[in-house]
DNA sequence: GCCAACGTTGGC
DNA sequence: GCCAACGTTGGC
């Protein structure tokens, strides 16, 4: 099994509204080496939740890959701020997962204590002008992550 | 293929 | 709001 983060604005969806919803499809992520790791995704994936371009930035929870090799519907939405034109149904361009709450971590583990306990070797996120969106967690790294969670 | 210009991300 | 870092675009 492999880990995982996934960031998320909280104005644009945070980890109550996948509590709240249960389920989402991880929808509009427009980088391809985002896509390309989407795409590396099995069911049974364990993925962080974590708020970006928020008060205190963190991983604020865990959800598990539902379902994989899902063309993201937004993409041939016109009226989607993620639509992109050069998409065909027969060709889409971007690809993504469904997944579901699996717990909410509080408190959360901020940018500033994971800082503290990880070194940007160990965990991308923290890498300087690290901004990807989806990106992968060492087993180990998301082993002591879990550990530190309240 | 190069690279300047531009747009976006995201912490602070 | 600032700005560094990065990705994309498009002229050449």
């Amino acid at each position: 099994m492999n880990y995982w983060l996934l960031k998320s604005e909280p104005g644009v969806f945070s980890i109550d509204d996948l509590e709240k919803e249960k389920v989402t499809i991880w929808d509009g992520v427009r980088n391809y080496q985002a896509r390309n790791f989407l795409r590396a995704m099995q069911v049974g994936d364990l993925a962080f939740f974590y708020h970006s371009s928020t008060g205190t930035p963190g991983i604020v929870g865990l959800c598990r890959v539902l379902e994989t090799g899902i063309a993201d519907p937004s993409q041939f939405d016109p009226g989607s701020p993620y639509f992109d034109s050069r998409s065909t149904v027969d060709n889409p361009r971007w690809w993504t997962v469904r997944v579901g709450f699996l717990e909410k971590f509080e408190p959360m583990l901020s940018l500033r204590l994971l800082r503290q306990k990880f070194s940007p070797d160990e965990l991308a996120l923290l890498r300087r002008g690290s901004r990807l969106s989806v990106m992968p967690v060492a087993a180990e790294v998301a082993q002591r992550i879990i550990a530190l969670r309240g």
